[in-house]
DNA sequence: ATTCTGCATATTGTATACAATATACACATA
DNA sequence: TATGTGTATATTGTATACAATATGCAGAAT
């Protein structure tokens, strides 16, 4: 084995069994592999990802924190449900926050940027793949947020889009969602283009209200 | 003992021993008994709280996805430490979602809760002891943000508070500052007195642009 | 004197053993 | 049959034992 691959890997087993473990469990629940309403059995959690009980608790009384699953004390861990009282109000804070991401990262992309933005702009037009359009559109939102450093918003509305990501799968999948969704980041991109902050803010804002409608709707 | 007294402590008997090793920590860091920074040893908080480290542990991981502390592998929990640039980032970001909440709030109480925020401020503006000051606040904003039901909302903003909360106890003892923040109290109350959601709003986020100036004046 | 090396120690991370609770089912009772 | 009660069992919650890592200091090497 190379030097650089071990030392590598001997990075990555730096990280604990908890961290490792609730990295597992987050994604599963974020791909849709585990369901909201559906029940987590510690014991086989432990046994399919070859540790034992105490990471698999720990790791999932950080879920718990970050409301991807919710924890009834003797009873056991689900993955969260939510009403679509509680998805409303998420996708709220969500469309504020994103909106002055999206302002303050129109008004500081440079050309690199900029140019990374359209590619994933061209990939999502003509993609077809729902898990593909999904990395896409994390990549393109990422894409504006990250040009600016505001690294604290930005863990906030990843952890906001995490909490509605289990309900936002079937959107996608729903007829001429998928067209509407990539004209709405068209625009955005336009705006940046120009540096037009007011401009960027009201078109993300308009697209995840045509996103929302659709996730609403799918319930 | 009375029945009522002994079902009562039954039912608090209920929560689990990290349930309350959780609260009990979160409180000592809210009310600066831990101040950022310091240490927390796992086996002394299990001795001063009588259980053993298991319990510990899983409720450091949910204070941890709460960013109150900070876990380093290996090397132990610290009460989380925040730059002024985080600072600023998550003052920006609780404006927004006061401001909104505000808002709403003034746009939907009822005689009743303005008659108890007429306390809260009368309380507030005659009081001089710091500790019962961040209550009144508290239940100033929590008068408001109560008065209509989007507890998704009223969550985020309650933490976006604890996170900050380790850093804004100096802030009130600066001179003049408590005045200013009654004064803006005031304001509020009146804008929901009028039900003017937009006065409550614009107050709101004139009132917490003065808070977090004497916050960043004060690190 | 300063820097490096290696070991001792303390603390955290993980596994396992044990206790407490909730659930389900059998059985009794009306 | 329907309802209630008790017990067995499975799962979670907690304590303890053990492993791995980081830290600090003593002593060597320069």
């Amino acid at each position: 084995m190379a030097l650089a691959e071990q030392s590598l890997s001997t990075l990555n087993n730096l990280k604990t069994r908890e961290e490792m473990v609730a990295d597992a469990i987050r994604r599963a629940i974020l791909t849709g592999q585990f369901k909201p309403g559906e029940k987590l059995d510690q014991q086989d959690l432990a046994n399919n990802l070859g540790v034992s009980r105490s990471p698999i608790r720990e790791a999932l009384r950080t879920l718990a924190a970050e409301e991807l699953v919710t924890n009834f004390a003797h009873r056991g861990v689900v993955v969260t449900t939510r009403t679509r009282a509680e998805l409303e109000e998420l996708l709220f804070i969500r469309m504020m926050l994103e909106g002055a991401a999206a302002r303050r990262g129109a008004e500081s992309m440079n050309r690199a940027q900029i140019a990374v933005l359209e590619k994933i702009v061209l990939a999502g037009e003509t993609s077809n793949d729902t898990q593909e359009l999904l990395q896409l559109n994390n990549d393109f939102h990422n894409g504006i947020y990250e040009a600016f450093s505001q690294p604290v918003l930005i863990t906030h509305i990843q952890q906001l889009r995490n909490k509605i990501a289990p309900y936002n799968r079937v959107y996608l999948e729903l007829e001429g969602r998928k067209e509407e969704a990539w004209a709405g980041h068209r625009r955005i991109y336009e705006a940046c283009v120009e540096a037009d902050g007011s401009a960027a803010e009201a078109e993300t804002k308009l697209h995840l209200e045509q996103v929302f409608d659709g996730i609403l709707q799918a319930q």
